[in-house]
DNA sequence: CCGCCCTGTCTAGATAACTAGACATTTGTG
DNA sequence: CACAAATGTCTAGTTATCTAGACAGGGCGG
């Protein structure tokens, strides 16, 4: 079954944490379902009632559950799918999935291209990219953190156009590009650096879905890289088929 | 910088474990590289050196770095892109990556279709599907667990088929379906549940790629619903736009 | 309203994880 | 060869985590 291995660098409320949060996830456990009694699964764990307790402590924190006095412990989720594809826009995105969009601008600066921007954006590494970092939320949730470079060369005004619009395809509108398409996307499922943890407001243990995409305008030329940071507890990248 | 959270639920190696192996995998230390002392790092984390020569064993155990008395610890990775595209294919992905791949048949079953899977094959809830587990590797290292599910009206001689040629392609080809597409695919970041870490070899602290896809053959009509859990440490999906 | 089952809170003790320091062994260098 | 700097291996003490048990208090059905 669920195997617990003491000893093994994560205390062990830690992982019956991870394997509820699990089955809540994965739906075996479903919404507005009673969990097992603290009792049932200090059985079931072969541990204390007390480390169970710890457990749940964690789940109540990331919202996975709600526990009342007397009456037991209800699992409390929803997930969101995001869809990627040639034409994907996050503020078309979340509108189209009836959420309440939000994003927050972190930072920009202007710097030397490090050597895989200027790879992906066709760049000599000695020119100028403006680099953007934002976080977007949704319904309140963080959905991902993001940083976005930018040729400096092509598009001089983009700091102070992106600060105003709040929108990459608004931003790169306004400075002449017209449509852009997704060229390239590399999805991996990592857990957080220290900043991303911070910045996502979830713990380091917590893995998230690490996407560096190329985004390019309609004659093939690069016009952003971009690397996504998603929360994969309760994120979905969902990929169609063109029709 | 690299905050460790003492207190937290992870054994504070683990947690230094994970930060390195971060640093690795992100390419901030490169391959072949030394790693800073154990004295080095036990001042840069302010902790024990004792505590994070139990880390390094760990990166030691996942081959991540290897270690050599009076010299040092030094940095031993590589990553797999695996692209995925319309036509994306397990065996063809692994040659054209110039890598000896590996499939190997865990178990088949008949049954009646889960009420997801009836969903993505468009079949009735009470017909029957064939469900067929496989592991697969590359150079020796476990790439992906992958759970197929087929119509079993459609394919039914299909697990004898199967068995014999260890291939989604060739298996479809020799019962009539010349050339399928990938019509859907969701990408998550998840930890695996017990089963799933016990079959790849990895620690159920690890995240892996949870991928559902579903194929179709050249009508439109789904042919395969599968899962398929990569390896998110090494593994990384590549998503390139169709020329 | 009583009994049963659940969560919440406390105390005390056992076990695992981390720290501190001493010293051996290997490697590379002057 | 002597020395510095690295890893490897002990021992002992401290701190965090887990276990064990007792009991208080809310919820619900007979």
């Amino acid at each position: 079954m669920s195997e617990i291995e003491r000893g093994r660098g994560a205390a062990i409320w830690s992982q019956i944490s991870a394997i509820l949060a699990g089955e809540i996830i994965r739906g075996q456990l479903r919404q507005g379902e009673q969990l097992p009694s603290a009792q049932e699964l200090a059985a079931r764990f072969d541990v204390n009632r007390h480390t169970v307790r710890r457990a749940i402590a964690a789940l109540e924190q990331r919202n996975l559950v709600r526990t009342e006095q007397g009456r037991g412990s209800f699992v409390q989720e929803q997930t969101l799918d995001y869809p990627i594809s040639r034409r994907t826009r996050f503020t078309q995105n979340m509108h189209n999935l009836n959420v309440e969009a939000d994003l927050e601008f972190l930072e920009d600066a202007r710097e030397t291209a490090p050597p895989k921007v200027a790879q992906a954006l066709g760049l000599d590494r000695h020119e100028y990219v403006y680099r953007v970092e934002t976080i977007s939320r949704a319904d309140g949730h963080i959905v991902d953190y993001s940083t976005a470079y930018f040729p400096a060369a092509r598009f001089p005004s983009l700091p102070a156009v992106y600060r105003r619009l709040l929108s990459v395809t608004r931003t790169l509108n306004e400075l002449g590009v017209t449509d852009y398409e997704r060229r390239f996307t590399r999805v991996s499922a990592r857990l957080p650096d220290a900043t991303t943890a911070r910045l996502m407001k979830q713990p380091a243990s917590r893995p998230i879905l690490y996407v560096q995409s190329i985004n390019a305008d309609l004659r093939g030329v690069p016009v952003q890289y971009g690397i996504t940071r998603f929360s994969g507890d309760w994120v979905q990248l969902v990929l169609m088929a063109e029709p």
